[in-house]
DNA sequence: TGCATATATGTGTCAACGCACATATATGCG
DNA sequence: CGCATATATGTGCGTTGACACATATATGCA
């Protein structure tokens, strides 16, 4: 299970609460690795138990107090270990395409405005993808550390570069047909 | 969920077993919903039950007997309703990304070697979808009922392109600072 | 006969996951 | 004061899902 090591991952960045990472995963490697801040909660308790971080009460004024989480010297190389094994299989699952699979047995008016919807979320997307890599790989060089944020982040660019032109496409050819 | 619906919409295919569907869940459906046998077997005992699908046993000479399931007009109109639900958003995972992401805590070989491995599955998984679009999709026009199969391949195509043109320029690019 | 493989259908079990709900602090607004 | 919202951390519970294992039929090969 890659949720324990994508914890990591991100505390490799900076110590952070649970409540950080939940909005670290909504807004940054939940592209790649998304989860609910339940589990986000429930697996920082379990990599405490490990010894992968470490954690510490941080007093806040004009806001609730916090549980910042740092990784360890043993997260580290359990992370580092981890990334010698084998890669799973990605998983992608999308019930947008099943409904296209039997276009002929759903509700095409209902099919339209959901890729509709689809298209406006893949711009929405994008246009925080191009964000984030101006706000954080606008100069020319980008430093070795940054270089694989930079090649997920353009991963993700063509991802919803791919998805925005296809959307488009199917709308054309779908009006043809329409009852 | 959608594993049933999907089912459903490989049933309004052709009638099949819970083994045939097992392997057009790898070789075709699987690009956008994926699921084990033992899965498959338990839905389609629940489509069953909820009258969506029906099944009879058939017989066969050289081989096992089968049990192939059918879908009803329960299981249509289901279908229906359920096409004009909320899209729920696609699920993504990804755990090569998480080790790009750390790309200075992870070992370097091990991830330029997972990336070689992602760009041959991904060329092999295009390479399929060529032959089943050459294979269905070959003549000039496509009828409707078969324009949104064809519409889905295409994306995958697009999509595996993608991840093609991106391991390619990933392994050019860490090939400069790798140790 | 023994073994491997393909076909075919399952069970048992646990981890992962999602959703509703609970609780508390603090700010700002009417 | 009541209410909404943002911050912050959880629990309870049911579903989904993954993996190992079990079992049976039939073919082919050594």
């Amino acid at each position: 299970m890659a949720l324990s090591e994508t914890i990591l991952v991100c505390l490799t960045e900076r110590p952070m609460s649970g409540y950080d990472l939940a909005k670290f995963f909504d807004t940054s490697v939940g592209f790649f690795w998304n989860a609910s801040h339940p589990q986000i909660y429930r697996e920082l308790k379990k990599l405490e138990q490990r010894g992968h971080v470490a954690s510490h009460r941080e007093i806040q004024t004009g806001k609730p107090n916090k549980i910042v989480y740092e990784i360890t010297s043993d997260g580290r190389s359990a992370l580092y270990d981890w990334s010698k094994e084998a890669v799973s299989e990605p998983v992608f699952k999308d019930d947008l395409l099943v409904r296209l699979q039997a276009i002929e047995h759903v509700d095409k008016a209902a099919l339209r405005v959901q890729i509709i919807q689809r298209l406006a979320s893949a711009r929405q997307r994008l246009d925080q993808y191009h964000h984030i890599r101006d706000r954080r790989f606008s100069e020319g060089a980008v430093e070795a550390p940054n270089l694989g944020k930079m090649m997920g982040l353009e991963l993700g660019i063509e991802y919803e570069n791919g998805w925005i032109n296809w959307c488009e496409s199917v709308l054309k050819r779908i009006e043809h047909f329409e009852a």
